[in-house]
RNA sequence: UCCGGCGUAGCUCAACGGUAGAGCGGGUGGCUGUUAACCACUAGGUUACAGGUUCGAGUCCUGUCGCCGGAGCCA
């Protein structure tokens, strides 16, 4: 009978045939412990040699690291000083091979450089770090659609395909498109989600984003997957209440769905249990300047904050922190002019705590078209290419409101993960398209 | 793009300007309960590349390439 390895507490006294691979070898002379792995976890299955015969004793001591193979055994239960994976071990009866490497495998159970370990991501993603990584990747991506789902969004994907629209033109990939001259990869799929809220009321769209800077940080990634939720008749407040609720829905699904995860990577659960009693503070950018001089910042009012002022911010809070309402000049076209303080706009950046940066960016958007057409004219924006975005201030206007949340930047906090490229399947970064 | 650092065995790293080494991984042998198993033996090198200084360069200098970290930009 197969019987994937994450049910084996279900099959003690039976035999069953694991089909895996070789995570690593123990052994003696009559002894030999496989430490097997199938993708849903890690087995020890026991070789005695009198227990076994002359070919499933040759075939177990010629596995090496990474052998694929099929082990049938009777599961046992292990005693505590043993301490097996799992709880149980496998007696092993046969080992048939399926393929033996001929090559040693690259990633041996010692320490490596990043440099290696990036160029051999499509191995290293078997490492036990890395496969806890991905799954709870996984389970925040699923608490992310669920939040919404649950909550009546609509999931509505943008293009990935765009004319020369977004933020800003500077750091787009360029791509030939027929005979319509150049077409470029999103970097947000904001301005469709605005288009989608008008007949659906409230959207989301969840994919690949690409960024072509050069940046080179612990950050920063050129391929990265973007959660954009776009709200009509929403105010800014409203739109922060949603940001905190979903950031506490998906610490608490994580604390809850992905203990063995976290304890893997050995993060601190103290910041996490903190986020997820919500209570985030609401810091104006305007008193956010004032801290940061307190603190020793040589920031000025009408500065855009930098990743120093990230820092002293996130340790500063012992929760993640909302600034809102930064001036206006430094944040994009479409954000909303703060009736309250026309120098700013109605935004927010969600930094996180431990130093992970900002990992929500939001914002009310512009909802009054002349508004709206001054701040593409005063960003020297080619108007013709905002016709159909202006038409949806042209027809039933509302107020309204979204962010985008990085999805790698949230694993990246939530795993308490000192590079982001770890929260990534493949990691698209300046230096890395390989493999 | 800018600033800083690094490049030595398959991998991780040592080596005062003076004979290139260790651990892991591989191979051979030993061991009936291992936990990154252990013990013994063994193979494995154009010291990133190109110049230069020096009696002598892995080490010092110049350039190129590659990578790492940070900045700017942002999620």
């Amino acid at each position: 009978m197969y019987v994937l390895i994450k049910d084996l507490p279900q099959h003690i006294g039976q035999e069953v045939t694991l089909r895996g691979w070789l995570y690593n070898k123990r052994g003696h002379k009559k002894l030999r412990f496989l430490i097997l792995r199938d993708g849903t976890g890690l087995c020890q299955a026991v070789c005695f040699r009198p227990d076994l015969d002359e070919a499933a004793w040759n075939a177990a001591d010629q596995a090496t690291q990474e052998t694929s193979l099929e082990v049938t055994g009777v599961v046992n239960p292990v005693d505590e000083e043993h301490h097996a994976p799992g709880g149980v071990e496998l007696a092993v009866g046969s080992v048939r091979l399926v393929q033996v490497p001929a090559d040693d495998y690259p990633i041996t159970p010692k320490e490596h450089g990043v440099d290696f370990l990036m160029r051999n991501r499509h191995l290293w993603l078997r490492s036990q770090r890395q496969w806890h990584l991905i799954r709870l990747r996984n389970e925040v991506i699923f608490a992310l659609r669920k939040f919404y789902y649950d909550r009546g969004f609509v999931c509505f994907d943008s293009p990935i395909l765009t004319g020369a629209i977004g933020e800003s033109a500077g750091s787009l990939f360029e791509l030939e498109y027929f005979d319509l001259g150049s077409a470029y990869l999103a970097q947000t799929g904001q301005l469709y989600q605005e288009a989608a809220i008008m007949a659906h009321r409230n959207t989301f769209c969840f994919g690949p984003t690409f960024r072509a800077e050069k940046s080179k940080t612990r950050k920063h990634l050129t391929e990265f997957w973007m959660l954009e939720a776009e709200m009509a008749y929403c105010s800014h407040d409203e739109s922060l209440q949603l940001q905190e609720d979903m950031v506490v829905y998906v610490v608490r699904w994580c604390l809850e769905q992905c203990g063995d995860a976290l304890a893997e990577v050995g993060r601190d659960l103290a910041p996490l249990e903190r986020a997820a009693e919500g209570r985030f503070e609401r810091l104006l950018y305007r008193d956010a300047v004032k801290l940061l001089q307190k603190k020793g910042s040589d920031i000025q009012f009408g500065e855009d904050l930098g990743a120093p002022e990230e820092t002293i911010l996130g340790a500063e809070f012992d929760r993640p922190v909302f600034v809102c309402n930064y001036p206006r000049a430094v944040k994009a076209f479409y954000m909303k002019r703060n009736p309250d303080d026309p120098e700013t706009v109605l935004c927010a950046d969600l930094i996180a705590t431990e130093d992970h940066g900002e990992i929500i960016g939001g914002s009310a958007r512009e909802d009054d078209i002349d508004l709206l057409m001054e701040r593409i004219a005063q960003e020297g924006l080619p108007a013709e290419s905002y016709e159909w975005y202006l038409d949806l201030r042209r027809y039933g206007s509302v107020p309204h409101a979204g962010f985008g949340l990085g999805l790698e930047r949230l694993v990246k906090y939530v795993g308490g993960l000192p590079h982001i490229r770890e929260a990534c399947c493949f990691p698209r970064m300046m230096e890395k398209l390989y493999p």
